[in-house]
DNA sequence: TAGATTGTTAATCGATTAACAATC
DNA sequence: TAGATTGTTAATCGATTAACAATC
């Protein structure tokens, strides 16, 4: 029954039937911190040290790990490596997602700029626009189609995400399209509520304007008791 | 002790001493929600028709609002405007709230872009950047300037908030200018976790990379559970 | 008034924390 | 072995849901 320790068994199997989402979101900043403490050289840690230093209670971070089985070893701790590698493996880094960014404007441009697809293993296939001027052309490698050829496009090529990045209006209509057209999930920046409910496809929002408006509740709510103070 | 409708007591207090954060992350949702609902001229609501459209219990829309005082009406329910408005007084819109962008690479440049500052009553003062080549230009109508001169710039202009958007390595340090220069909240798109224990500073993480493995999760889960079901 | 829907209290549920036995 | 730290169960805390009295 015990977990035999040759620090590779790669094939993790989860322990509960659901795990909680608190718990998945919780995930990658651990994977971040470990990467940290990799890079630093560090080989060892244990629940009370990473507790320190995120700010986060022992138990906690015990408790969400048993989540997935045990990453580690009682007297010793975690070993660095092992548990950031078991992490990533969680969150689905090397399982050579691909992804297509349909809108092509300052955001999408953006996102296909940045590392953060590669750096977790995800490669980019295309960007998808209405705009003629942009159609044809290439941002920062990735070429831009036009959206009408975007099913056509998903029918050749395995494409597992779609970022949305269009102006609200066209949201829901491009929305539905990367669902027609198979893919298994889509991020979406746009500020409207997506809803697929006839599609088997998932969703996670990237509500920029949400997080926005809480930092400025927070922002107001400072003011005003500062100015009770007084 | 009631509450006089008289539909513009703009002075809300709070009932509760502090308001769950829980609370406070699903208000910009209840305000997207209202806004769409007023730009169909619809004028009044209930809790168990916002329940319907949003997917949560009507219970909770009651509770969550009761915690900022009564906003509705026994026997109606809701005055779509009225609460609007009460909502977007909690978030501190138009509390002429003012911003600068820190980083004016690609992800810097889509907010400058973006009129999602405008729709919620902040302007746009300035960026910073390092960059020579950037310094001195304007990015849409926007003025560019030096790292080294924020801290004067913050001394001659009111900044509430400062925008992160430089590369990991120089986050930190230009949080920390940021707090020094007394903006009183930091929305850090950094990949980096910002701790600015000795300064007052309010700060709202939208860690993008998170977002992203938490989907990546789910398409990872979803997959194992098809491939199980075969 | 009767009907409707809030505001609010009480009950339930889930998530976090504490404690400790298991074990390296 | 003694010390350390996990994995896990039990206790606590907080958030969500249900129920209903207040009242428009």
């Amino acid at each position: 029954m015990k977990n035999e320790k040759n620090l590779e068994p790669k094939q993790i199997a989860l322990k509960r039937e659901t795990v909680p989402s608190a718990v998945i979101r919780r995930l990658p900043r651990y994977h971040r911190f470990l990467g940290e403490m990799l890079k630093k050289g560090k080989l060892r840690t244990s629940s009370s040290e990473l507790s320190a230093c995120m700010g986060v209670t022992s138990s906690q971070i015990r408790q969400d790990l048993n989540c997935f089985g045990g990453f580690g070893q009682q007297g010793y701790g975690y070993n660095v490596k092992y548990l950031y590698d078991s992490i990533s493996d969680l969150l689905g880094v090397d399982e050579h997602f691909s992804v297509v960014v349909v809108g092509a404007g300052n955001l999408g441009r953006a996102l296909v700029f940045s590392h953060m697809f590669e750096h977790r293993g995800i490669t980019k296939l295309a960007m998808f626009d209405v705009k003629d001027s942009l159609v044809g052309t290439q941002i920062n490698g990735i070429p831009v189609y036009h959206i009408d050829s975007l099913l056509s496009f998903c029918q050749e090529q395995k494409v597992d995400i779609g970022v949305l990045t269009t102006p609200k209006d066209a949201a829901p209509e491009a929305a539905e399209l990367l669902a027609k057209a198979g893919v298994l999930g889509i991020w979406n920046f746009s500020n409207m509520e997506i809803s697929l409910p006839s599609y088997d496809v998932e969703i996670e929002n990237m509500h920029m304007g949400d997080s926005l408006m809480a930092l400025c509740y927070g922002l107001k709510t400072r003011k005003l008791l500062e100015s009770d103070d007084q």
